[in-house]
DNA sequence: TATTAATGATAGTAATACTATTATATTAGC
DNA sequence: GCTAATATAATAGTATTACTATCATTAATA
């Protein structure tokens, strides 16, 4: 059996959640939990007694629920970094594997059975719901050192160096993804919540329509 | 004397704040110290405090920091859709019109003499840290059918109105124009603190050219 | 002068975000 | 099978936050 580990950071935690069964159970009831209250109503005391552990245990995982989410957003990246790789084997121009990223980035997940404790699909909810707060804090320049922000680089740098295969003169690239990756997020969240905010119609096609061709054009040399 | 009034939904406030002297101190200290502390350490005992008044008080005028976060916001909105229609009066293409309308939204504003109690540049970097804080809450729903939002959709209608005009046939100008609308405060917040996601340097033009040259491509025709 | 509205002063509450201490259960090493 | 280490549970406690309530004072207004 395949066994895939995520690895996220270990300044993003006080102790690995991934090593332990409370851990695991952490992670999940989390995700459950910050998906239906969203985070400013979800709170170490609620877990805690969710899976029937104390506040006490659950602060020797996490220093508190900043840095829970941030963990759950890089596990988050790092999981649709393995998912462009698999895909990236049989795609060969730069072009489709760009529209494969975009759909990526939008279309629901599945679940991955090897990786019980985390509902992919209910992290990417809390993703597109939560995302910013990790950064729009007056701690970002402390913990953009400590790798909080690791994934989403990451994700970025790749797409840049795919972009650049396309039009090696681009000059803005990085700015480029950065916004097609936040837009990713911020669409789904105004089709469903800010209509007017919006074009697409509720399921993912609009949103994957409108990022293809924004991206393709952008980045295109002619003019 | 020209005295100009943003007028903001009276659902943002629960007295109004531009008509007495404390609303005024409240609003003016507000963004000194929200700008200072960022939006989490900030709280109206502190306020009050600076102003040398009450929390009671303050709690008169807003019903907690997040209404009091909407009203400075969307006051900005309601400044940029004043700004953008003085703009316009001299111009006359729609594509000289998107360009400066990218402009306004990156470039730091000047303070105006006739509004006193509103620093506007500094209320410009708070909606930079802070903007998506606003909606990204489970109460978006019922706060966006009392009109929390209303300035950001203003500006992304009028916006599609005038890309419309170039591209009668662009299928998704309110997409767009969320889109570059929060990239344009995304960008500024990257370049400052996490570099990696951006490819301007310290200024604003890179940014400007960025967003103006990811708007004309993408709503031009020509494929 | 009486009334009202706005503000100040003060107090109090429930919840949050922790920290600390001690007890208990589990596991690993010998 | 005993000892030691580790993980967790149980419990308590603190400072801060986000309010709400009450009443006194001041200023404006009729």
């Amino acid at each position: 059996m395949n066994v895939l580990n995520i690895t996220v950071s270990h300044k993003l935690y006080q102790k690995n959640p991934e090593e332990t069964d409370l851990g695991k159970r952490i992670l999940s009831k989390s995700i459950e939990l910050m998906e239906q209250m969203g985070y400013e109503q979800f709170t170490f005391k609620k877990i805690a007694t969710a899976i029937d552990s104390t506040e006490a245990s659950v602060y020797r995982y996490f220093q508190n629920k900043h840095q829970l989410l941030a963990y759950l957003i890089n596990w988050y990246w790092g999981w649709l970094e393995v998912k462009l790789a698999q895909e990236f084997i049989i795609l060969n121009s730069p072009e489709n594997k760009l529209k494969r990223a975009v759909q990526l980035l939008v279309a629901p997940m599945d679940q991955d059975a090897r990786i019980p404790h985390i509902n992919e699909r209910t992290l990417q909810r809390i993703v597109v719901a939560e995302y910013p707060k990790i950064y729009l804090t007056k701690e970002v320049d402390v913990e953009n050192k400590e790798g909080y922000f690791h994934g989403y680089n990451r994700i970025c740098d790749i797409l840049t160096m795919i972009a650049l295969q396309i039009n090696p003169e681009y000059k803005f690239p990085h700015s480029l993804f950065s916004t097609i990756i936040s837009a990713a997020q911020s669409q789904q969240f105004f089709v469903k919540h800010l209509p007017r905010l919006s074009d697409a119609k509720a399921g993912c096609e609009d949103i994957i329509d409108f990022l293809t061709e924004l991206t393709l054009k952008t980045i295109s040399n002619d003019e």
